[in-house]
DNA sequence: GCTTGACCTCAAGTTTGCTTTAGGAATTAG
DNA sequence: CTAATTCCTAAAGCAAACTTGAGGTCAAGC
């Protein structure tokens, strides 16, 4: 039946598919996470006779748009949805992944200023010691601080 | 929603213990949340003659603290540790919240550092619109990586 | 005196993002 | 051929930070 090759190409193997733990290895994700993320959506793969998992070299690449934008503090759900919107039919261009980028640096820029901005008044408390007097603006979030309170909250663990 | 509340002195009686629902209503947080606080060791209350929790005003600065130190991206339990260095004894001063809003200071200067830090490599791939594969893998196609083990890790952490 | 509404406790549920475990099947190395 | 890897699935576990639910107590208003 099949020829006996190196599985999927620990090092030769130049064009074959990749199986789940090449892609670990190069990805730097744990097999797990990468079978998590297939339940979820953000990757896809094919199965080979055996019922293994099979990836294109193009999956390396989602892998690290996904660690990129979790770093910059976008959830899974989110992520899938951009990376659903990348065609499923041809492998992404170098357009394609830039629009991403675009996307997200957009909303690091965003998470920045709340930061800063939160910054600047922990430093004017800082002045005042008071961190929680009445007039405190970290304390009263009237507007600008008002809608951030929920997504601040859970970015670098 | 209505203020009207003989039962711990809302309005009146400056001096007057505070119970969960006057801390709920004052700090904007639920009172489940209060509940789950003092399990966690964050804040503290007594009981009175009805088993009913009982807080000094006090907490409302605690709790605003808390709320500050979460947007600034503390987890509870480090927050805890922070106002567990705040005396038990005395009402805290006003060195005493400078002290924690410099500690957290800090580290939200650090987290800002590091977010910027990613911006700006992001900024440099989308110029390639590559968004930093170890090595760019549209200009790396012959997989260079395979077998070295470590794979894709860039961006540090 | 009874009905409300605020409280109480303790346990379990929720969400996000994975990891671990258990019991097998497929592949590869020697 | 056999032993060692690697892989498979489904389910359960973990951690953070809360919320929800069940069942019951306490105090005040009509």
């Amino acid at each position: 039946m099949t020829t006996k090759m190196p599985r999927s190409g620990s090092l030769s193997a130049t064009k074959q598919a990749l199986s789940v733990g090449d892609v670990a290895r190069r990805s730097g994700v744990a097999v797990s996470t990468l079978h998590f993320y297939e339940t979820k959506g953000l990757i896809q793969s094919w199965r080979n006779a055996g019922n293994q998992r099979r990836y294109t070299r193009d999956v390396l690449r989602r892998v690290a748009v996904i660690k990129i934008a979790q770093r910059t503090g976008v959830p899974l759900t989110e992520i899938r949805e951009a990376l659903a919107a990348l065609p499923d039919s041809r492998t992404p261009t170098a357009a394609d992944w830039r629009r991403l980028s675009q996307r997200w640096r957009v909303a690091l820029d965003t998470r920045i200023a709340h930061l800063t901005q939160l910054r600047d008044q922990l430093d004017g408390c800082i002045g005042c010691g008071c961190l929680s007097l009445s007039q405190c603006p970290l304390r009263n979030p009237g507007d600008v601080l008002g809608g951030d309170g929920e997504g601040a909250q859970r970015l670098e663990r």
